[in-house]
DNA sequence: TTGACGACCTAACAAGCGTTAGGTAGGTTG
DNA sequence: CAACCTACCTAACGCTTGTTAGGTCGTCAA
């Protein structure tokens, strides 16, 4: 990760530090001299990429919601389309935590960042989350369409739920693999635990 | 040194007002002039009744994890102990989402403002939030005796990301009732969305 | 060679921050 | 009565914040 951001120039830099840097300590407790001093230039410097703070945050996040959306829609094109319900929900729950875990530190910062920021802002970047979450939505409808939408809705913000508090605690590089995490979500969301039986 | 027994002081009011605006805006996002101010009081003053914005912020999310376990153990203390393991859940998932939704602002802190604070300031309140985790440890052992430990653990993850990520898009007073919740996600758990069928 | 431009710098600004010292008013106690 | 305590206040402290104005320097087109 530090990699990538000595390689990347000017405002790429920029984004970069203050996507990690936000995610790390949220939009208030982030300040425009530790963004500028992990990006290797001086705080009144970012200014000549950013009008300010909050545009800075608003490109951070919208840069985040493009790789979520690109990689449902990978996720997708991999899908002949008539798999089981199990394996074309598994394929876009690997997608969403791949993005979010591996691709990072922009699409972590939806997970982490946006609630930590003022409402006015919130507001700004709420279009293009409406957007990603419209994409689960059809799929829901088409993988669930044997419950009715007020349920459905329901449903999918439990899923949402279960995968975006992932980031309080899971670690990719750990015991439990990003595979099996997905296939472990995907396995409970559809047939639960199974403590019944 | 019973703290329950000053409700009526300034201390309390300044308690419930941090509160309120740490949910809000999280710890950096909220001064102690806006808590001063919400409280009725001047900033200096609230230095009358906490040493400091961090004792302030801890002694809210304490003040938050006593009800949390209070409303657990009151839970357990309505059971039996010989109900359906659906039953048993359920009143959990009641007794934690009540707590969340119906009895804050200090237990929904937990939720959303722990993990605005510095990393140095959340590490004083882990031993608490550990206790707590530890009760649901248990309750998940007897439920879920069926898997193995590791499993085990993994699905409480999942369940606590479900009931606390709801603080994102539930609302009490709306159209889905507490009670509807609680059973949905208690079933949504133990049995999943049944789509395989 | 000139001139424009992008990418950065320095230095400062007003505003706001957490925090502190010292004071005041009113109630309780000896 | 005086001494003390609690619950506040005023006024400021040093520091940090987001932001701005104006300057420097290398690159590149004409």
């Amino acid at each position: 990760m530090t990699a990538t951001l000595d390689t990347q120039t000017g405002r790429a830099r920029v984004l970069g530090a203050a996507a990690e840097l936000f995610v790390a300590q949220g939009y208030a407790g982030t300040t425009l001299r530790q963004i500028a001093e992990a990006a290797g230039i001086k705080a009144g410097s970012v200014y000549h990429h950013f009008d300010s703070k909050e545009d800075l945050f608003v490109a951070v996040l919208d840069d985040g919601i493009v790789v979520m959306i690109d990689a449902f829609e990978d996720a997708a094109a991999s899908l002949a389309g008539d798999e089981p319900v199990s394996d074309r929900l598994a394929a876009h729950v690997r997608a969403h935590l791949s993005a979010v875990f591996e691709h990072g530190p922009f699409t972590t910062a939806h997970v982490t960042a946006f609630y930590s920021a003022p409402e006015e802002l919130r507001e700004r970047l709420i279009v293009r989350r409406n957007d990603y979450e419209d994409h689960w939505k059809i799929l829901v409808k088409e993988l669930l369409s044997h419950l009715p939408a007020k349920e459905r809705r329901l449903h999918q913000l439990l899923l949402f739920g279960a995968m975006n508090n992932a980031i309080e605690w899971f670690d990719p590089a750990g015991s439990v693999s990003l595979k099996r995490l997905s296939a472990l979500i995907t396995e409970q969301f559809l047939n639960g635990v199974g403590a019944d039986a």
